[in-house]
RNA sequence: GCCCCGGUAGCUCAGUGGCAGAGCGGCAGCCUUGUAAGCUGUUGAUCGCGGGUUCGAAUCCCGCCCGGGGCUCCA
């Protein structure tokens, strides 16, 4: 770093950046019945978020002065925050935010793992002069972080691509281990965005994201594993809370592939069920020929993508990855590129913004019961009946369920109102009436009215929401005394 | 990376050349509390960092760092 002086350091540009400078677009909204119109022509009533997504993307309109709402939200709900002591874009966790990704991490790589994925591991930075690689930089639009040991400079990983890729590349495959499925969390992935484009939990310079490529035959089997992958994708979101509504479909295609395989792109949009946004390409930029992404349209009409996946025709002849055929001989796979969630931050983010468009109609803002870090919190009336929350929260923690218990010595609507800004989904206030009984008075946030359930009607409501989903336990001492204050 | 705006107590913010402030939080005491903020006291600031102008700088100038917005881009 110090002999940095004279010798002024030339941006690593990747080709697909600056493909994309000169990339001419068509767009269209394909529906499910394969009717193709250009944006234009379309008529957009009863489909306000597609309009607002493709006006995203064709960037007609962009008139936000304000901060998104979901970074007050990251750091008042002590889920995420900035770290100004490193990069921009590296964003430090707090318990409670830590054990939400955890829990997203955790949940989707279930997912992958139930549809076949092969999970892996592989290193995060690589020779920038490996071959192969810096081919490889070339087609990717992205700016990489650069590590320097040595005399020898290192690339960051901004996917796992790379990993897996040189992985398969070694290994010996045959064409009945097709499709073959290999997966990855990169944690982290790193992508050097320009300062301002980097916000919240939205855009990062150093995120997780589940990576699983699929290595196909040929184009046949390449379809029935692109939409299984889109419903694992679809399913996926839903299980963490985003639903299809909360989601558009866009559509990156060839003009050449379009044409060929009109229908098979138009089955995908029938399987979203809505029409989608379709960008036309005149030439391939990039390596892949078909991409989509669901994208989730944000409090301030701004668009990001989640889950996508993309058809590879270019990866495995650059990288070497062979499969032997029935007839003996040695052919490359089609490798398709799959983020089932989208970055687990980004993941965040959206429920985040959704919170808040739930708050703005009036309705209370909540996080998914599954990833609420307190399920339920217990306010015993005064001291006197700290014992007795300690009992009814160990007739909960057998389950389960992460209770809590607010101990401090304030009054009860104090320790409500401050359990009501965490977004705590379930509040049990304990006094001498609660003595003895079965049945408890219990504050529920989302209906927002009290309640009378017994423990077992609770813990098998909290159960039956986080079906299918992992547990884990309370990320923060039980009782709030014992927890310091992270933000604020 | 470039352009615009901002950075003052742990948090949110007022102060725009002349003694660094408020609310919240923290701590202490009182109160022993019944479904969204009980009362009193107290603590707390390298005014982002470095340099400059000035008798005097939070305030004016320069550079840097960090944040927000835009260009652009994506998971």
């Amino acid at each position: 770093m110090k002999s940095m002086g004279e010798e002024k350091k030339e941006e690593v540009v990747s080709e697909a950046l600056k493909a994309e400078e000169r990339l001419r677009s068509k767009w269209f909204i394909l529906t499910p019945e394969g009717e193709m119109k250009p944006v234009e022509e379309f008529d957009f009533t009863g489909y306000e978020k597609l309009r607002k997504f493709a006006e995203y993307e064709m960037r007609k309109s962009r008139v936000v002065e304000r901060e998104p709402p979901h970074t007050a939200l990251m750091r008042s709900l002590e889920l995420a925050d900035y770290e100004p002591a490193s990069d921009p874009g590296n964003l430090r966790y707090y318990p409670k935010g830590r054990l939400i990704k955890s829990l997203l991490e955790e949940y989707v790589t279930q997912r992958v793992v139930e549809y076949g994925g092969m999970e892996v591991e592989t290193p995060i930075m690589y020779d920038m002069n490996h071959p192969t690689l810096a081919k490889y930089l070339h087609r990717f639009p992205a700016r990489q972080y650069i590590v320097e040991s040595d005399k020898d400079r290192y690339f960051l990983r901004f996917a796992a691509c790379f990993g897996q890729f040189l992985m398969a590349h070694d290994a010996t495959i045959s064409y009945r281990n097709l499709p073959l499925r290999i997966y990855e969390l990169t944690r982290y992935s790193f992508r050097r965005e320009q300062r301002g484009e980097l916000v919240g939990l939205r855009r990062l310079r150093a995120f997780t994201m589940p990576d699983v490529h699929a290595l196909c035959r040929d184009l046949e089997e390449v379809k029935g594993e692109f939409r299984r992958r889109f419903l694992l994708s679809m399913s996926v979101l839903e299980g963490i809370g985003l639903s299809r509504e909360d989601v558009e479909l866009g559509v990156r295609v060839t003009e050449d592939f379009f044409k060929e395989h009109r229908e098979f792109v138009t089955s995908l949009v029938q399987l979203f069920g809505r029409p989608a946004l379709v960008e036309m390409w005149s030439e391939r930029f990039f390596y892949f020929v078909l991409k989509w992404e669901l994208n989730f349209v944000d409090a301030l009409d701004k668009a990001s993508a989640l889950s996508t996946d993309q058809i590879d025709v270019e990866n495995a002849e650059r990288y070497g990855i062979k499969y032997m055929d029935e007839d003996g001989r040695e052919k490359y796979p089609i490798i398709l590129h799959c983020s089932p969630s989208g970055a687990i931050e980004r993941d965040i983010y959206a429920l985040l913004e959704k919170a808040y468009m739930e708050m703005e109609a009036g309705r209370p803002p909540m996080l998914p019961i599954w990833l609420s870090p307190t399920q339920v919190r217990l306010i015993p009336v005064s001291s006197a009946y700290v014992d007795f929350a300690e009992e009814v929260a160990g007739r909960l923690e057998g389950r389960p369920v992460r209770v809590d218990i607010d101990d401090r010595e304030e009054t009860v609507p104090r320790k409500i109102r401050d359990a009501e800004k965490e977004w705590i989904p379930y509040i049990i206030v304990l006094g001498e009436r609660e003595i003895g009984r079965d049945r408890f008075p219990v504050r529920d946030r989302r209906r927002g009215e009290i309640r009378e359930m017994s423990l077992e009607e609770l813990a098998e409501e909290i159960e039956e929401a986080s079906k299918g989903r992992p547990f884990k336990p309370l990320p923060l001492p039980k009782r709030l005394q014992r927890r310091p204050k992270f933000v604020g």
